[in-house]
DNA sequence: TTTCTAATATTTGTATGCAATATTTCTGTA
DNA sequence: TACAGAAATATTGCATACAAATATTAGAAA
């Protein structure tokens, strides 16, 4: 271990919440603290201070004296956090196409550019980590810390039902295209447009989620 | 107390938070354990599990074996919380133009009609719960348990620096002209002026906070 | 067989004590 | 006097033990 500066109960939280996103610890699970104890090796105290912490995340749930669980995550939760990640994308967007300073403009530009060879070349995994620079980008381009961790707290909580999506044929260029227009607007500080792209964008995400999960393996729906 | 079902350490969080939030426990102010639980009485345990759900709340820091200090709030990022408010207030009112129910319309309308009348009477106390009420009934509005717990966090995060803002002369009555644009894009389903009306009434409670906070007693912008 | 009750067992909540780390104080030297 | 290093002190992190509450199971009565 010896990670310097952090405490075991950190650590801890790490890992249980690996469990959760990898699929070891399914949702609804109990998750009992002697278990986990006995699991990690730890005694009973930072396993209930990891838990007070991913309570926040909201990967688990806890009741007074009914334990934590797994989250259980419906299709209607689902879609609301979908929902709630296009409109916190969208308003990111909003406040970037304010608040960005030239530096920032350029590197959204040159970043987007980037992309462009990606698609051309086909290569989905270089595509999948550019895009989530590229939307931590216009995050920080709001120039507000508290929009920034509410889209990263979104962002990590759906990112396992988002993995497949670049599968769908086609997606990674149309994708691509809809970034077009984000880019546009924000470099045009027109922060209207940027609004309505990043909104249309992310909904489309949500969209190709729907038929990967419908039309293929179900096992995604059920994973978070 | 005999609050039945809740723990003590959620009590004590309760407790603390309400120190901080009412200036007992200043800004930066070391949280000493030993201190709390010979405060309270009780041991050392609860104590940090209520830290742990404070952290969550963004009122208190906690660094690895340097404590938990009650979080100092700089002029900026007071800002930042007022965009990030005004931001997720008026996306909860976008959404609700979109997706409340008839029901809900009409609760809405009642609530701004009674609002009426508590500012002819000049009834100040009366109306700041009303309005309170207000806000909330439009983030439940949109229907997202998301938003509607981002716009709960930044309201309650950002209450103590909203208490005098009706103080001002005339706000009560500017206040209800500006829900009245709101009242009416959301009873329309326009969901476009919906947001802009709202982003421009909470920019102008900031703009009230910054008149009171510079032109009164600075207190209040060293308070939490 | 089913249902209600009571006893048992399991599990969480809290207290206390020890170990590890950070902070403060003291002492010696430049 | 100021500064650096070391010892002392204080405070947090973790483990263990016990108490309280909940869930489970066994048994009795209908």
């Amino acid at each position: 271990m010896a990670v310097e500066g952090r405490t075991r109960s950190e650590v801890l939280a790490g890992q249980i919440a690996d469990e959760i996103l990898t699929g070891s610890f399914v949702p609804g699970m109990r998750l009992d603290e002697h278990m986990l104890a006995e699991r990690f090796k730890v005694s009973r105290t930072p396993v209930r201070e990891a838990l007070r912490q991913l309570v926040a995340t909201g990967l688990i749930d806890m009741q007074p004296r009914r334990g934590a669980h797994v989250a259980a995550i419906t299709a209607d939760r689902l879609s609301e956090l979908f929902v709630a990640m296009g409109e916190v994308e969208a308003t990111c967007a909003r406040l970037s196409a304010l608040s960005m300073n030239p530096i920032e403009r350029r590197r959204l530009q040159a970043l987007h550019q980037t992309m462009a060879g990606m698609v051309e070349a086909g290569n989905e995994s270089d595509y999948v980590e550019a895009n989530r620079q590229f939307h931590v980008t216009i995050y920080a381009g709001a120039h507000n810390a508290t929009m920034n961790d509410f889209a990263l707290t979104l962002r990590r909580r759906l990112d396992p039902f988002r993995r497949a999506q670049f599968r769908a044929p086609g997606r990674l260029r149309q994708s691509h295209a809809e970034h077009e227009r984000v880019v546009t607007a924000i470099l045009a500080g027109d922060s209207a447009t940027a609004h309505a792209a990043m909104l249309d964008h992310v909904n489309l995400v949500e969209d190709a989620f729907d038929q990967m999960s419908h039309g293929g393996r179900r096992a995604a729906g059920s994973r978070l």
